[in-house]
DNA sequence: GAGTATGATGTAACCGCTTTCACAGCATGG
DNA sequence: CCATGCTGTGAAAGCGGTTACATCATACTC
């Protein structure tokens, strides 16, 4: 690789010459940067970014740190960032965390030290003052799918509550009355707030909430599947679900079916992200869409403004999920 | 950040002897060793990567270059090497190709001015003399699930036609005697090779191959929905039907079950991929497990031995897919 | 005990680029 | 005609490490 010496030898200028016409300065009359610019396509010539990297404190990689790669969410979110970066030459590099403290922790620490300029990370097990730490020592970071307090304009996420809200008031509207409710962890913020716009959805249509209709579960299949079970073991009437997410909705499928129940004449069933397997089950499955690619582009629009200083769009910090209509829910029997 | 410098004034040796505790050399006396230990932990040292890039022209980051980064296949892939990558402490970058040539290339030249140490790519548009010339031109690469001639010893990939002998093989020794295939582009080395393992179980079993029972799509869910739709159409005999991935065949579902026809009994269905989606279809899908996830980490485990000459298991080239029985699939009617 | 191999450490060049500062040359204004 | 202010350029000092080579004890050989 031809280095920058050998390009300013060539032109007869001296590299600082050279180095004004990488970096675009304007100091550098037109004369001399056309030479320089030949030059440099004669040669090849490449800056070396590791070079770039040491001299300017600068890496030009963004950490991305995800609970898995692989999965309907994360993967969507990984593919809107490099989308996105990648159109401003910048690199994605990433680490997975697999929702686990230490894992988190660890991820964080290997990030780090790669130097990047800024961190774009979804931990769920990670507390709010680790994250506050991290904010102050290390890179600018964007936290997704989660809002820190004293941290909003560095938070990206989903209004859980109003997909919560609308998922339970269609049913609602479709004359539903008793609907049951399979959620995730409680702990976890946007399993909670999920359940409390149901909540909320149900009382702005008077109808009180029954506990005995929500089961907590875990976001899995197996989850759903077993959550679906205690439901019908408790022998309370009811003529729909609202799924805290697909997964868990694919679960409860299974168990109604095997149980000869027929969705949704005898049940309803609505899921939560709109992952790519909600279209591939029978019925297919009603859902609410979770716009997670177009917050990872937002994400890294965030880091390109804020970060590489390149002006763009305006930053929307909370989005809103909308309702995806199909097979599974119906109007209520009854 | 601490530097080495700090570090050597602290201890009072020299940067070259930090230098060689933090690189592991045996040539520092266990004493010194020591103290520089203490004294890199006081100051919460950490050697700057980028620096050491320069000097020594690793940078200790793997370009992966991938079709997707979400769907089921590429998430996985990414996931395997990501895994065993960060364990040797490296780093994982990649970029999409989005399976066209001008992507592919575009994808490559950013992943080569990042200085990466290796390559490991999945390319399905760019021609084998590209890929020699990368190969003969920057860092080691390697490539997944394509054979390229004269670069095997680069390339891991699946044993498609095994996968496809298997396939159909399974169903000929359930009874059944016509069975239907739908291919992916044939142009692609992995649709032809399983079509080619289909036609030899046929041949093994004495059943003599019908093209017509043969349609050419796409590899996505509405290809095979289509391709089934055709089938139906030519009125032909059959009782089963192989499809060249797990998408064609949830399309395929989808069409035999709008046509009223239950599966398996009157028509059995095969995939191939093992997906997530496999597992949610209605029968549950028989298939042909890929095991994406263990050659991602096959390709981590070449680079990590003939780039970084860490040594571990021999690499395995060629990796065999089996079947996963499931419900699509039963004994023929006859 | 002189000669020599060996092991631990230091010196300094180098990796390829950025950036501060100095400076020459030239136009401008009084 | 001289002080002043710009412009375009170069010299050189970093950025934070690695490593070839030199140096100096020390241990070993005979």
């Amino acid at each position: 690789m031809a280095t920058i010496y050998e390009v300013s030898k060539l032109v007869g200028v001296s590299v600082a010459t050279v180095s004004r016409v990488i970096n675009g300065s304007t100091r550098v009359s037109d004369k001399t940067r056309q030479k320089v610019l030949s030059a440099m396509q004669a040669l090849d010539y490449k800056p070396n970014p590791i070079a770039q990297s040491l001299a300017t404190n600068r890496s030009d990689c963004v950490g991305v740190l995800v609970p898995e790669v692989h999965g309907p969410v994360f993967g969507a979110m990984l593919s809107g960032i490099e989308a996105e970066l990648r159109d401003a030459g910048k690199f994605t590099i990433f680490a997975t965390g697999h929702n686990l403290e230490a894992k988190e922790r660890e991820a964080i620490r290997f990030l780090n030290t790669r130097n990047c300029d800024a961190l774009i990370m979804h931990v769920e097990a990670l507390a709010d003052a680790s994250i506050h730490r991290q904010a102050h020592n290390g890179p600018p970071i964007l936290i997704m799918n989660r809002v820190v307090s004293g941290l909003e304009d560095r938070c990206i996420s989903l209004d859980n509550e109003h997909g919560g809200y609308i998922a339970t008031n269609m049913l609602l509207e479709m004359g539903h009355r008793e609907i049951a409710y399979i959620s995730g962890p409680l702990a976890w913020g946007d399993a909670s707030d999920r359940l409390a716009g149901h909540r909320r959805a149900l009382k702005e249509h008077d109808q009180k909430f029954d506990e005995r209709l929500v089961i907590e579960s875990n976001f899995h299949e197996v989850g759903g599947s077993e959550a679906m079970e205690e439901l019908l073991r408790r022998e309370l009437p009811f003529s729909a679900v609202v799924c805290a997410n697909d997964e868990m909705a694919a679960g409860a499928m299974d168990t109604l079916r095997a149980r000869g129940m027929s969705i949704p004449d005898e049940v309803s069933l609505v899921g939560f992200d709109n992952a790519p397997l909600s279209r591939y089950l029978y019925p297919k499955l009603s859902t609410v869409n979770y716009p997670i690619t177009e917050m990872g582009r937002m994400a890294a629009h965030w880091v390109l403004e804020n970060v590489y200083g390149q002006s763009g769009t305006a930053i929307q910090h909370v989005f809103k999920p909308s309702l995806v209509m199909r097979a599974s829910a119906g109007r209520s029997p009854n």
